[in-house]
DNA sequence: TTGTAGGCGTTATCAA
DNA sequence: TTGATAACGCCTACAA
């Protein structure tokens, strides 16, 4: 009975047909609970991530709920958005006996816990920041934040300023160490020397940009154009300037969904289809029983809008 | 050992202290999946959604997730996005046997659906939406979407249009529903004539509400005012308007993070705490045992900002 | 307070 | 191709 349930192929026809029919009578359904015990398989990957209400996030578990939904396997959902639930998860380790795969989301891991996390012996795919010994999926931050950096450059910029990020934990999140290195880099091979003020590290948000936008203005000698770490940060940014009638370019990144509406020049990212990746590399990996972790690199674009212009052009008009 | 681990009373302290020991030297765990299959008790509770990445859905998820997660209760997320999911989300029915809950969010649920989820057996709570049966966190709709009505009417504004929704399956969902009810019989109390062509149904989202508004601008007489069942779509209207240069007031529902950045007059909800009270009414049924499901009403408040305005003023203006 | 048998509903294995 | 029978790892109940 059991192997006809499971489509196992060594039953008669005769017997199937039967089956299935005294199955629908009863309206019958396998116990996924007993059948997990005694096949020791979870059929559940579990998906950590940092803020699960950001748009970024919600995107990437949208994307890979799509995936496994499609193939009956359940989504464990872990919001690790404060210091205690993290120490919670990190103390407990409750994936342990309960996911046959791990999904993480752009979060910084000390070294004890990514030894943790291998340590649960299952397959891991993370996405947007590295794990050693697990898979990847992620954009080249560096390149596609130099991008941004250069678009400033080539619009004639030279005082151009940075909000980057810092989470609860005052840890720089490895994107937030990628996309400002990448910053530093850029101007340095143009010649341009860094100003250390022109660097703003705020949490992550709105809030945070808004707030950081107002130190840059407020300085004795502003910048002309800033570069985003996200296009959250750039809402605040342009918030910022909206609210004291001040004119700077503002570049964002990712390409959030409402940016288009705020002509907020940006990198796009494609989110959600990194999501259904990742989960795809996880689907593959528990299926066929065998796992090399590989890592995929996402392409970006530059899209240009209104929100970055000539530094001539406002600076002239303005002064 | 069980009984120690468990943290039942019966146990002498030298008993529980060399359990204990022996458990953390063996590093040992037990298996949530065997202890559910013994006990008949999944301590999950499945999450119902028909968009998981947008806002609303991802505050009431985050919010779920929070209360949950504290106790210890996994949260099995579904996004039935399309009708091949919802399909065979009815089909199969995976919560069966599967979970000791269900959290649904503003589904339109037909009447053999809901018949099938309470034949589940467990503790039922609906978000945004009532269901027959089963506990209810939600706004009083009407008299919130009433509320912006009046604003509108109090400016002056006579010819209001409104932007509501459909879904991928050409059905009203229960909040639109109520909105549009309360814009009719608000007008009607006013003595204003409700005007067929003023109110357009679109899917939801930003596309739409930059659709609906700009069918609304092309009328021969295009309102003054625009009431959009949710932010989102206000967002699109906004955007018709500064593409095509109108003024037209327009207020939104929800309260959306990025209302504030776009000057968007609102009727504010609280989102992520009806997810918290909701996963609470969850828990307190699951682990007290008795359910007997209430209804939640949460207040809201008329957000003023800059999107709306008196109808002398800027017709005056435009004309 | 502690030990022990029986059962939860499957899967996997081994005979038949 | 089929039927029978051990695991799977825990919880519950009952006995000691």
């Amino acid at each position: 009975m059991s192997r006809t349930l499971r489509g196992l192929p060594n039953v008669s026809d005769e017997t199937r047909d039967r089956v299935l029919q005294a199955a629908a009578s009863l309206s019958y359904v396998v116990s996924p609970i007993a059948s997990r015990l005694a096949s020791g398989r979870t059929h559940t990957v579990g998906v950590i991530v940092p803020y699960a209400s950001r748009w970024f996030f919600g995107q990437i578990v949208a994307g890979a709920e799509s995936v496994l939904r499609e193939h009956s396997l359940d989504l464990l959902l872990y919001n690790l958005a404060d210091i205690p639930a993290r120490q919670r998860f990190f103390g407990a380790l409750p994936l342990r006996r309960r996911v046959d795969a791990v999904l993480t989301v752009a979060m910084q891991f000390t070294d004890a816990e990514i030894a943790d996390m291998m340590s649960l012996g299952v397959p891991i795919v993370a996405v947007g920041h590295n794990v050693p010994g697990a898979g990847c999926v992620r954009i080249d931050d560096m390149a596609a934040a130099a991008t941004a950096v250069q678009h400033l450059l080539a619009l004639g910029h030279r005082r151009i300023g940075m909000i980057s990020t810092f989470n609860d934990q005052s840890m720089f999140l490895p994107v937030a160490h990628a996309r400002r290195r990448a910053y530093v880099e850029t101007l340095a091979v143009a010649g341009i020397p860094i100003a250390e003020e022109l660097v703003m590290s705020v949490p992550h948000g709105m809030d945070g940009g808004e707030q950081a936008m107002r130190r840059l203005l407020a300085l004795p000698d502003p910048p002309t154009a800033v570069f985003a770490e996200s296009d959250e940060l750039a809402f605040g940014a342009l918030s910022a300037l909206r609210r004291t009638g001040r004119h700077v370019s503002v570049i964002g990144f990712d390409d959030h969904e409402l940016s288009a509406l705020l002509d907020l020049t940006t990198v796009r990212q494609r989110v959600f289809e990194q999501g259904v990746l990742a989960a795809g590399m996880l689907r593959r990996a528990m299926t066929t029983g065998d796992w090399t972790p590989e890592e995929l690199l996402m392409p970006t674009t530059l899209v240009l809008r209104a929100s970055t212009w000539p530094v001539a052009v406002r600076t002239a008009g303005a002064g």
